[in-house]
DNA sequence: ACCTTATTGAGAAGTCTTTTCAATAACGCT
DNA sequence: AGCGTTATTGAAAAGACTTCTCAATAAGGT
């Protein structure tokens, strides 16, 4: 059965702090330099089973590094973020969940799923 | 300057045969079974210029992999992408460039690019 | 043909991530 | 509380993808 370990909350702890989506790398580092002496396979595991259960979110940034945030909305959703300070805004797009389906209809595709993220810089960053 | 090579053009023929998006790794693979020699540094170096210049689309897989496609239509666009073989559909998207710069405009983002693509199993893979 | 210099090949190196395995600690039970 | 089971941890190794280094090669202009 699934432990509750200190290990954990401190990632959990650790990722509510951060403003927004932080690499695993980063989130061990903050850690680390807090006095923690986890180690970063923990992370990585803490982080893939939290999103496995929808409590953490995760992206893959433009470099192809995965990024991971606490959730604050559940459910499907979309970013806007920052790629300077990884400050992000949560964006629900109905619209484009439709236009995903009917392009995937139309081109007799299934079982489809689709990667829609906004990268620009924010105000305060510009 | 830039010069045109044996290996570029290998490379190009290699990637104009695939049916839709390969890795880099992938395309270098089927250029050795081909009897070629050329080098992955080099396939590597080849596609990142032929992307630099607009003759190749690029983009990442679910898994963080960076996948190369001899462009068919010019300008930006995005795909439907079968996860199975590869085969790809470029699609245009107006309703997502404007929703994409509206939402960017609302928060105050600057300097936005966005990733939208769909994936899923293509009728034949299904 | 020759010279200059961009390009190549091979391997080393770099990053991110996962796996291995023995040691540890969480949870259920008494 | 104490005990046994077994999920979890830490540390290091391993794996995957990509870039870099550098001497050797070859493309293109003269």
């Amino acid at each position: 059965m699934k432990r509750q370990t200190k290990q954990r909350d401190l990632v959990v702890t650790a990722l509510t702090k951060a403003r927004g989506f932080v690499s695993a790398q980063a989130l061990h580092a903050s850690m680390t330099h807090s006095g923690s002496t986890i180690s970063l396979a923990t992370v990585y595991r803490a982080l893939t089973d939290m999103v496995g259960e929808g409590d953490v979110d995760s992206l893959l940034s433009l470099e192809g590094e995965n990024l991971y945030r606490a959730c604050s909305s559940n459910g499907h959703h979309h970013h806007l973020m920052c790629r300077e300070c990884g400050a992000t805004v949560e964006i629900d797009a109905k619209p484009i969940e439709e236009w995903s389906r009917a392009q995937a209809a139309a081109y007799n595709f299934t079982d489809v799923e689709h990667v829609v993220d906004i990268f620009g810089l924010c105000s305060q960053c510009a």
